[in-house]
DNA sequence: CTGAAAGCGCTAACAG
DNA sequence: CTGTTAGCGCTTTCAG
């Protein structure tokens, strides 16, 4: 079972290998009747181009790397899916990289796998997204890169996002409609760039309802389902009289519904919680959790598909495009018990 | 900012490539004083070889694919982490595929990838550890492979698995022992060879305690949180007594669990819930699920460890390793309200 | 222990 | 529209 190369195929269908070559890159001047006859060739003989000469020649890879350091498996999982949709469907590969910010030579660790395993191109979710020590390594390597859900100079790379701040205000308005009045926060980690954009919606809503920021407690996590249970317990003992939880994120959301419940609490008549993302932590929970479903894995498709049309075009304009959310109103909000 | 090549350092370290060569492959025949001076070089250039050139030339990639079909992200990122580890230790890279099964064409699938996709070996996790059509590709195609918790043919390959059937078997007598006598059972899908082993060890715990199998009725679900959810109302209806729920993975307990709750039951007071996994899904419940936990991001370490060292030594031995699993018994399990 | 030469399978740059 | 000739950066012979 010898490993059948472009060469066969060329000697097959008489013709150069240099045509065949033209005919898998879709390269023009090839007469149509000449492709269709190389085709048929490669196609019956099960040829495959091998990736390493092709790379080697021409300096492509045909693989896109994901550099991720999120901590939410299923957050990463969507992305991945997205990505990989979108590399097949153009004939590419698609790597995993994590690097892990809390490793100090994270930068270092991004430019060794750049310079070892060749990648035409990046893809960076949040948190990288906003790393400005990976963004330096990536135009220092001239890797091209699309970004998902960046937040700051959002204009300087390709890339996908929501609107944070829309979405936070959309759901905070949604809880003042059911009639809260207390409502507490709890932000994500300042090392995520939608921890600003989520927190000024919020305050936003309050501000256009009127609503007390006094009697609307922040608190802060860093995204764990951990920090949601400790902001939790420290908004239930604090007397606010909060009658609504709305987390940054899933996994806090459900950290503070635990933590109402351990307090004897009734998720939603004695507590409303909302969060923010859609992940399936919200799905598998009774009462469901009322949060912000985001587009995740169209977020990382089109990003890709960002990446790969600039990639094939060598244009130099810069796509960004925002992509809808929505609010998936749940068992864990609903109007609270006593009005304040 | 130049590429630089092996003849650069060839040069510098006044030396051949060739020898060069030899030291980055761990090759014998270079004197500790040549290996040391061409490393000092290589450093301080900070040379690393082309990925796709050694690949060329030697017809090796240096990559490990991971083929998967488990719709549990949880599960794969852990898999993951293990697999990415093991590699890195070994200066591999790791890829992953995934391969649905539900596409008729999975098998060709993977043989395409593998034609165009030089890979090294292959790491398998259930449930295409124990698909024959993926394994005779991978065997005609002559590409290395050991998986993670086989259940057919076990030795037939390098793998790492837990004792299924002990651990089922565990978990049962920990119900038991509370003094559960109405035991209800969800299996696993027919696809994954663990569901045998499972059920075996639920039958052998029951025998064993001399507990009727009438009282202890069988269900059989996907995996999925929503099987669970079904089969779970259909105990709870089935009016069997049951006073505790044991399913062969966690996404089916909590599914269980939460249709328990829906019908206003209360955990554990009510019924006690038991799952399997050892998941993240089971640590964000109130209250927490009792299960067992698999060391995942082990099996899949280990395994690749395996792999990686048949590589290298080109043994023919095949290794096989049976890690051990712990029980978590937590809030979701408890004495029977009432024992029957 | 070390080196020189010959490719790996493909694409780039030029000729026709 | 098509073919010829050089490499890409490395490993594999095979000689020393």
């Amino acid at each position: 079972m010898k490993k059948i190369t472009i060469e066969d195929i060329a000697k097959e269908a008489h013709v150069s290998i240099k045509t065949v070559s033209r005919v898998f890159n879709h390269e023009p001047n090839v007469r149509d009747n000449t492709r269709d006859r190389v085709l048929a060739v490669a196609e019956a003989m099960n040829y495959r181009p091998n990736l390493s000469a092709r790379s080697l020649a021409s300096n492509k890879s045909f693989i896109i790397v994901h550099f991720h350091d999120n901590p939410n498996p299923d957050y990463l999982d969507r992305i991945n899916q997205g990505l990989h949709k979108a590399c097949r469907a153009a004939g590419y590969f698609s790597v995993n990289e994590p690097l892990p910010l809390t490793n100090g030579s994270y930068a270092a660790l991004a430019a060794t796998y750049l310079t070892s395993f060749h990648v035409d191109g990046a893809l960076l979710s949040p948190p990288l997204s906003d790393d400005p020590a990976l963004l330096a390594v990536l135009r220092e390597k001239n890797v091209p890169y699309t970004r998902v859900s960046p937040q700051f100079e959002k204009r300087s790379s390709g890339a996908t996002y929501i609107d944070d701040k829309a979405a936070s205000l959309m759901m905070t308005n949604h809880l003042i409609e059911l009639g809260h009045k207390n409502i507490a926060f709890i932000a994500g980690p300042s090392s995520h760039g939608s921890t600003i954009e989520r927190t000024a919606g919020f305050l936003k809503a309050l501000e256009t309802a009127g609503l007390s920021v006094q009697n609307c407690p922040q608190y802060s996590g860093d995204f764990s389902f951990r920090s949601g249970l400790n902001a939790g317990q420290k908004i239930i003992e604090s007397g606010h009289n909060v009658t609504a939880i709305f987390a940054a994120n899933d996994e806090m959301a459900v950290g503070a519904m635990m933590a109402a419940m351990k307090a004897g609490l009734d998720i939603p008549k004695d507590m409303s919680i909302a969060g923010f993302d859609g992940s399936r932590i919200g799905d598998v929970l009774w009462p469901q959790l009322t949060t912000i479903r985001q587009p995740i894995r169209q977020l990382s498709e089109r990003a890709t598909d960002i990446l790969l049309t600039s990639l094939r075009t060598s244009e130099t304009d810069i796509i960004c495009e925002e992509l809808p959310v929505t609010l998936l109103a749940r068992g864990s909000s609903s109007v609270p018990k006593i009005s304040s």
